[in-house]
DNA sequence: CTATAATGCGAGCTATCACTCGCTTTTTCT
DNA sequence: AGAAAAAGCGAGTGATAGCTCGCATTATAG
């Protein structure tokens, strides 16, 4: 009854020796996009660089974009898990402290791997299933409109939804042109100056004044 | 004496009719780039829509790139015009005047042509010489630093350059964001409020609180 | 120990794409 | 009108990338 075509289901890794090779295949694409490019990440390529076949490399990923996805999303995993923290860290904090924290870990997070962030943020067309590369934007959203929502008594008469958008919207602009652009000029001063503007900035649009 | 080989020099454009031709493949680079994205928009795709030959294509352009270069720069071109007018416009007016009018063009600049746009922003790796697909930020930076300089007296005490950089990487941001996520879910009345928010939150960057 | 499944291999097929080249048609110049 | 330059043509070429398939190796089961 062994009917399990072995040369159909491209996906499972059952055994041990299989999910070393997924990984390597994934590392080894982070690793070829960063240091080649996104034009260079070709299937025999990156199938070289992880020492796998691509025979091997096509049993586990129906194509290249999966394996771009794949990469995609552990850093986005990581991103997730530095912001997921600060918010609940931040959860009963007043507006000021909590929107200086946020700024801070947004700049964090884009400094987790800069290098493939900006491959992924400039050489990726968003296409097919690479549509949501950045899709932590819309798993931000929630989590900043409920800890607005909470913190209403603090705010001013702002439509919630608007708020979310522009805060979200300004904060990862910062950070990532931070990160992107000027590059690694950046001392730790610049960056207390660039914390204290942008947190001004919107606490400024979010809170009552006096 | 002739000895101007004509298969070398692929660039110039005497005549009325060649003139023609190259409108004709910028023009079909966009409509491809528009309607079946980067990855269908092959030269032999490109010379077809535009109704002439793969031979004429590569007269006058050195490649895929080159096309797609020309389809950007002209509509930075138009972006820039609207943009550079907003600044004359508001060269002499007090600080949240003149915020409100540049943050309401700058969402007109990303409405100009949203499908481009769009495709421009997210399938488009930059890479050679495609890679600043936003150069207009760098030409953006200058005019808002001498009009946030010429206001220093309406001002708090802040890096201007620190202050241009937040500034416009935060309206870049909810300009775009506004346009290409939000879709065409803006109603009038939307944009008034985005557009109220967005320059509330700028000027309490900027300007000295009573 | 043998059988069966799981994993791994990589030469090679197919499709596609950027780009060329020899030639024809159109325009300009005299 | 004739000649020469400019513009246009498109089948064809070479390279490359994605992907398959038959077979080899390694692990698990009976």
């Amino acid at each position: 009854m062994a009917r399990k075509p072995p040369t159909k289901p491209r996906k499972n890794a059952s055994q041990e020796r299989s999910r070393a090779t997924v990984d390597a295949l994934v590392e080894a694409t982070a690793r070829v996009l960063v240091r080649e490019g996104f034009e260079k990440a070709s299937t025999n390529r990156i199938a070289e660089v992880a020492g796998v076949s691509v025979g091997s490399l096509y049993q586990y990923f129906p194509g290249k974009e999966a394996l771009v996805a794949a990469v995609i999303e552990r850093h986005n995993q990581e991103i997730m898990g530095l912001v997921r923290a600060a918010f609940t860290e931040v959860a009963d904090m007043p507006i000021e402290t909590a929107v200086r924290e946020l700024v801070t870990v947004a700049i964090e997070a884009h400094r987790i791997d800069p290098k493939l962030h900006h491959v992924l943020a400039e050489q990726i067309p968003r296409t097919g299933q690479l549509k949501d590369v950045e899709a932590f934007n819309r798993e931000v959203h929630p989590l900043v409109r409920a800890y607005l929502e909470s913190r209403r008594k603090e705010m001013r008469k702002i439509d919630p939804g608007l708020a979310t958008f522009i805060c979200v919207s300004a904060i990862e602009a910062v950070a990532h042109n931070t990160v992107l652009n000027q590059a690694e000029m950046l001392s730790d001063r610049m960056v207390r100056m660039l914390v204290d503007e942008t947190t001004r900035m919107v606490v400024g649009l979010l809170r009552r004044t006096a």
